[in-house]
RNA sequence: UCCGGCAUAGCUCAGCGGUAGAGCGGGUGACUGUUAAUCACUAGGUCGUAGGUUCGAAUCCUACUGCCGGAGCCA
């Protein structure tokens, strides 16, 4: 039976009989053994073969180079060298898949770029291992938060008719001839469908219901955007909760966070340390730090009064009124607070008509956690649950009413003060890992031109 | 979409007006309980594409394409 490199690795003694199977990282050749470096994804680090000239299948070890497939047996024994407790003594080796000189993955270091054009290779580099067991670690934690308070997960769907007003431009789905726009009636839906830049609306009905949801899934924005923090293609967690306002929203944020960054912590120590050596030297310390330390709390009026007093000059100037630009944000986060800040009490012309309206009618209960090196992490908001400002602010959105009648329903039967927000789920494993382009934490990442692979 | 930068060997880059270079990787050989091994030899390039300037262009100019970074939009 196969044994993973990661529980040879952790055996607490000699195994007289052991099956691994998996990929050369290099070979180094003696006169009379060769050593193998075998990794299989289980863990970040391979585990050292010795292959004796002579066992049955070492005539092919020269066709084991780097990349090619191979399967081992031999005995886990206690190695002679340094750098491993464990290696495995091979009794018979076996070349499964051969890869020739044209294997692109040197074992030196390559740029994401690269990296990112043999994106169906990368993840046997160490770096990309290391994420993408990262992003399962950290997408099972997202369960666990959330189950552990009793949300119940809710699949919202992906294709939908309504549009998360403010969310971004949307993906047309349709089955209507291309280069023809037609009648949408006469589309598959009947109507026009796009694909879902948001389940909010949607977990905004099961939280009147279930009480605590929480969506996680794919999203999709169709904006033209070139940035390292933007894709086509993302996912987002949305909790909702009914029965809660904007300050117990922002609780539940600040400990969603703490709670995914210190699972990793536990969860990904090895991995964590390879990002720490490669991509960020004070990951592990600004992690630490995040756990630990309470988030500072602010509304827009005292940020933006913050960054006025800071005598800093900005490209964009700082007005009351108006959004707060990335390099604000940055400035609150990584600057002036130097930890998570939670930005609270927009001022309602700049935000979407769902959120509600303060009681200076000059405000909504919308909050953004701005984390450094990311930026907007979390945005989320008290939804508007009285049906006639509801209505206000849909006319002055100029948005039809009939469209979204069954969101207005909730208002008619049953409504009662609710909240949510959206996490970037690539945000924070940017964060987690310190990795800084979102193209390099998705497995084959959809940008505006790329959708290779 | 806007602003800026880059494009030379499989990869990372140097060369910036006068006959295409290095390191790594690959191949061959030697050597060694090695671990991004070491040493020697070796193969490998229409210098992103198309124009232009010049006796001569990888090098200067223009356009295009691609990539990267920043902005906006946001998660």
């Amino acid at each position: 039976m196969r044994t993973l490199v990661k529980h040879a690795h952790r055996s607490e003694s000699e195994v007289d009989n052991i099956l691994i199977q998996g990929w050369v990282r290099t070979r180094r050749d003696s006169k009379s053994f060769s050593f193998l470096e075998i990794n299989d994804g289980s863990c970040l680090k391979g585990i050292q073969v010795i292959v004796d000239a002579g066992i049955p299948g070492s005539e092919q070890i020269a066709l084991m180079a780097t990349g090619a497939s191979v399967e081992v047996n031999g005995r886990l024994v206690a190695s002679q060298g340094k750098g491993q407790k464990w290696e495995i003594q091979a009794t018979e080796v076996k070349l499964v898949g051969a890869a020739d000189e044209t294997y692109p993955l040197q074992k030196k270091g390559h740029t994401p770029e690269f990296l990112r054009s043999i994106a169906h290779l990368r993840p046997r580099s160490n770096l990309y291992g290391s994420v993408f067991r990262t992003r399962s670690k950290l997408a099972y934690a997202v369960h666990q938060f959330f189950q552990e308070r009793d949300f119940v997960y809710v699949h919202t769907p992906i294709i939908t008719a309504s549009d998360c007003e403010g969310a971004g431009e949307m993906f047309r789905v349709t089955t209507l001839p291309q280069g023809k726009d037609g009648d949408p009636a006469s589309d598959f839906f009947g109507k026009s469908a796009y694909l879902t830049v948001s389940g909010q609306l949607e977990g905004e009905t099961f939280a009147c219901a279930l009480s605590n949801i929480y969506t996680f899934g794919p999203t999709f924005r169709a904006e033209n955007s070139h940035t390292a923090r933007h894709a086509s293609e993302f996912w987002m967690i949305e909790p909702e909760m009914a029965f809660c306002n904007l300050e117990a929203d922002m609780d539940l944020a600040e400990e969603n966070v703490k709670f995914l960054c210190k699972y990793v912590l536990e969860e990904c120590a090895d991995d964590l340390e390879l990002f720490g050596k490669f991509v960020d030297k004070q990951l592990h310390e600004r992690l630490q730090f995040v756990v630990e330390r309470p988030f500072q709390r602010f509304t827009y009026a005292e940020a933006v009064e913050i960054l006025l007093k800071s005598g800093k000059k900005f490209e964009y100037e700082v007005v009351h009124g108006h959004n707060l630009q990335s390099e604000h944000e940055r400035y609150l986060t990584e600057e002036h607070c130097k930890c998570p800040v939670t930005v609270y009490n927009y001022p309602k012309a700049i935000k979407p008509f769902y959120m509600r309206v303060n009681d200076d009618d000059a405000t909504v209960a919308a909050m953004d956690v701005l984390v450094p090196g990311i930026g907007e992490i979390v945005g989320g908001s008290q939804r508007e649950e009285r049906l006639d400002v509801l209505k206000a602010n849909m006319a002055k959105h100029e948005l039809d009413e009939e469209a979204y009648w069954w969101y207005l329903d909730l208002r008619r039967y049953g409504s009662v003060p609710h909240a949510g927000y959206g996490m970037g789920f690539e945000r924070m494993l940017m964060f987690v890992t310190g990795v800084h382009n979102i193209r390099d934490v998705i497995p084959f990442a959809r940008t505006p031109g790329n959708a290779e692979f």
